[in-house]
DNA sequence: TTGAAAGCGCTAACAT
DNA sequence: ATGTTAGCGCTTTCAA
């Protein structure tokens, strides 16, 4: 059977009162008392039931975490470094994959309003605002990962996907392309990225030209497919900036495909830096997301939400960096 | 505030016990106050405290995954279909990942102990049986992955990795390789498979040499080394079996940085088939373990196990299979 | 310094 | 068919 509080307060005789207090180090109690009191605890191998204590009104310490997919390594890198600092500030995390799927995004929160988690991390193209003022209306702390919520006030890292954008064409402009296409996901982010993309386009005087832009969805499959489609004008792009390294594994396919070479024919960008980009052939040059500071972040700063111990909302933006590897090149005349 | 049952009781005219009657679909109620109970649940938008229903005996409909490395393709393959199939049968994921470490892995047991989930998914190469026969002892569900626990009685989930190493090794041997490395993990299903490697050389007479037998941490720096250390001496292994996809992916780097060719100079087999193996120049051949079926079977094996539907401790063995891409070739004369 | 007792929100006998 | 009530294991006043 497990064991309880009364069970401790019965070895030791004294209250459950007395033990609770030990445990939660509150109140005043002898030396002797508590130190009687630890002793029976480690005896009978005690664990207060977190359970319970949730119901007195105490955090559950557990918080849930919404993700598009645990399967791709970015999000993956991105959870492990949530989970990490969670664990780290005493909360475990709940995990739930939604696919970009609004569906499953709200039965989720449903879900972890049931279990009373203490907060809610959103790492996710949220698709509406209303849930997240929902939460917000119910006093339920939550924090916004690389999503810009612009209408709503709350905690938010982001990364600047404008500059990523931005960066990513530009070194392609100073490579000497001129026909740069991209895919993005039909995302915020995407869209963000492409607006960057036309910055420095346009900051060079590039024209912008909207049959170079495409979406896909997050797979090399996705990429593969907007790849031959992008490539096979015969006035083809020299350089395509892709919206996350899977995407951009399936454009190298696409150019070998049409046996063409990366990048001696078509200098590809990719997104996100995660391993993928340093094992692919040729290694990709992609604009690297700080994953590990984004994740903990985003958990300090629901913490200190949760917490109170923070005044207002925060906005935290973080940087992207161009990571050159050897997948873009001069172009050839 | 958050509405409780009491709320919903009152408004609705009826009591809590009726209430919790019509939620739980229990007792015997009315067709109209059914009716009558649900509309006003709708209407405050009540959802019922798994905390407070968790404490009265019933189940917190979560489990524990304890998995070595979320950042790791493979694990999290995995844990993404752990997660589906939990959510399909109503129960939610909370996430640790353990890094191989033993002290983590207590850790986090105690904390899943106190959490009261429902049971845990050991996906690790757990150290000591004795944190499993504790588990069982205090007769919490649990189900091991992916691992051999021999001599206790508990259920599995394993891809047969003697089967795996011998597979890989006899397919290396067919193409004529004489002198075949291998690099893996310093766990059990490390030596597991280095016993099939053993048995086909020794099926095909070749003789055991334990200098090519070597072990490195997951991951592409610790599979460059292992691979350089291998692959330096002047009589060098025209093969290397690796022991995951990521070594394989360093032992493909050590080649190359010593002026070798892949396949053509040294054939290079990996295991897990992530969707590394599909990307990596050249893509791998590799040892592929149903990850899938893997996951969505330790999930089946614990609910079994938990909603006690089941007689006894089940064993499931699956096959992983060789996936062939251009990593390997014929040895060259 | 310690303990008695009232909940937290819900379930499950047991009554009615 | 519905309601009363006693817990589940813990925290937290309030007394002693």
């Amino acid at each position: 059977m497990k064991k309880t509080i009364y069970d401790v307060a019965r070895e030791a005789n004294v209250s459950i009162a007395t033990v609770s207090k030990v445990i939660n180090n509150t109140g005043r109690i002898g030396e002797k008392t508590r130190q009687k009191v630890f002793q029976v605890m480690k005896e009978l191998d005690y664990q207060p039931s977190l359970v319970a204590s949730a119901l007195t009104g105490k955090s559950t310490y557990s918080i849930g975490l919404l993700i598009p997919d645990l399967a791709n390594p970015f999000f993956a890198e991105l959870a492990r470094s949530i989970e990490d600092r969670g664990h780290e500030l005493g909360y475990s995390i709940v995990m739930c994959s939604t696919d970009y799927n609004p569906e499953k995004e709200s039965k989720y929160i449903t879900l972890l309003k049931q279990k009373s988690v203490d907060g809610i991390i959103l790492a996710s193209g949220f698709q509406n605002d209303a849930v997240i003022r929902d939460l917000l209306h119910l006093k339920i702390p939550i924090a916004v990962l690389a999503r810009d919520v612009s209408t709503v006030s709350v905690d938010t890292v982001t990364v600047d996907d404008f500059i990523g954008g931005y960066n990513a064409t530009r070194y392609l402009l100073e490579l000497g392309h001129k026909k740069i296409g991209t895919i993005q996901l039909d995302l915020e982010v995407g869209r963000e990225r492409i607006r960057g993309y036309q910055h420095a386009l346009q900051e060079n005087g590039v024209e912008y030209d909207g049959k170079l832009v495409l979406f896909s969805p997050s797979s090399v499959e996705g990429g593969k497919q907007m790849g031959l489609k992008l490539l096979h004008s015969p006035d083809r792009p020299t350089a395509v900036f892709a919206g996350n390294d899977i995407v951009a594994i399936g454009v190298i396919q696409a150019v070998r495909e049409l046996g063409l070479s990366v990048p001696d024919d078509v200098s590809i960008v990719g997104y996100d830096n995660t391993i993928l980009a340093a094992i692919s052939n040729p290694p990709l040059t992609t604009v690297a997301q700080p994953f590990h500071d984004m994740g903990r972040q985003v958990m300090d700063l629901l913490i200190q939400e949760i917490k109170g111990e923070k005044k207002g909302k925060k906005r935290v933006v973080m940087l992207p960096e161009l990571c050159v590897r050897e997948s873009t090149g001069k172009i050839k005349k």
